[in-house]
DNA sequence: TGTATAATTATTGTCGACAAGATTGTTGGC
DNA sequence: GCCAACAATCTTGTCGACAATAATTATACA
């Protein structure tokens, strides 16, 4: 028997929808790391069988945002303090390997895209609005992995921006001192890289960019300005 | 109503099983890239019902090893061959890191495990076995990569494993040159590099080792090589 | 005979149901 | 009063069913 559809919703796209719900709310916190998914509860919340529901979570699972425990509860991951030096590798390395790809593959559209998501950035330093910051200083770097034209690269990298906005949502009531403007600055020497087509300096500027986003969330662990609870 | 399971499969095992054959059975052609999966017929084979077999789907979605159509049928992800440059790239780039990090991150049991999977590819190449090459190699690098203790440098290495696995499996009549032995002597003195942990060695090595897989897959397909049909 | 449209079939996406296993609560023994 | 065995409850993994969509075939008309 068919159930009610709560608004008449268009066939395959149920898990995806679910899918996109979920991911919002893993990455923005409101969902916090370790709670239990609860798969009739969300069932009944977006009005759907729990087919869909399980769809997302294992495509959820294979981006790691979530993690399936057998035969138990699925929950959302866990962030992993202990071996944040791994993820710092990671992310600095794809940070630099994607702007020298954009400087070398890039065309007129990719930068005019580029320099829109770096305007949004600018707009949300000058508010001073940390979570917009979190945001648009992810599109920024997603819009210039896009023009470098490696999938794996943006894949990976997509996946590191995911991670790097949990962490930074978790530690963002300290994101309104003197750095974001130091950021926008940076970002717009990049930009001038990338157009220039000067690798070497692409390569430069995204390795001193990312080691400042390091060293700003070591910073913040270490002063333990840390939520202890997450929005919900 | 409860379906006769063929052997008695232990509960949750369904499409972790699932999965398993298909991977296997994409990465070494039996399913040939491109070609149509049929659910039903799965379920038959397999006898279990739909619902493992498309959770295995999502996952190996998830990899790439497989496109879904929407409202069509699930596909073999297909290899592109005209974006082998990125592909490339991307090898290169983590034989390079995965290489560095074993240098400095790994321990006395991480090296017998690498010399291990030496000895197994160095046997596939006394034998002139080029499919058991293909695979011990594949073993042999993982090794080295687990060794480096990065997640997700580890992932994406994977991946990339997988696919030129499935390219070199389609020009695999090619693979019993002199080339081979070359490889034997260069794992070699990469494992020598990440004993004596000398980074820049690694690196360089890797990097060398990287090109020539590189450029013997460039000349197989210049070569024209390739099996036209696939194993089945 | 060729093309457009309608009927038929096949396949996917979603549903409710149910059993195996995990979790929680209860009772009883020490 | 605390721990162990058992019972009750909840949750997950899998199943068969069914409707919506795509593919295929049949039919009508030019």
């Amino acid at each position: 028997m068919m159930q009610k559809p709560a608004r008449e919703r268009k066939r395959g796209s149920g898990a995806q929808y679910v899918y996109e719900i979920l991911r919002e709310e893993i990455l923005d916190l409101v969902l916090a790391p370790g709670s239990p998914i609860d798969e009739n509860q969300l069932a009944e919340r977006l009005e759907m069988s729990r087919t869909p529901i399980r769809e997302a979570l294992v495509r959820l699972a294979g981006e790691g945002l979530v993690t399936p425990l057998p035969n138990r509860s699925t929950v959302v991951a866990n962030i992993d303090f202990f071996n944040l030096h791994t993820f710092f590798d990671a992310l600095t390395l794809m940070y630099r390997v994607t702007t020298r790809l954009a400087g070398e593959y890039h065309t007129p559209a990719d930068l005019e895209l580029i320099r829109a998501r770096q305007e949004d950035f600018a707009r949300a330093v000058e508010n001073q609005d940390a979570l917009a910051m979190i945001a648009t200083n992810r599109e920024f770097h997603a819009a210039i992995a896009e023009a470098g034209r490696n999938p794996y690269f943006t894949g990976l990298f997509c996946r590191l921006l995911d991670e790097d906005q949990r962490i930074l949502r978790l530690y963002y009531s300290s994101f309104n001192d003197q750095l974001p403007k130091r950021y926008v600055a940076e970002h717009e020497q990049m930009i001038a890289a990338i157009e220039a087509r000067d690798i070497n300096a692409c390569d430069r500027l995204a390795l001193a960019h990312a080691d400042q986003i390091v060293s700003q969330i070591q910073s913040m662990i270490s002063r333990g300005v840390m939520r202890t609870v997450p929005l919900d």
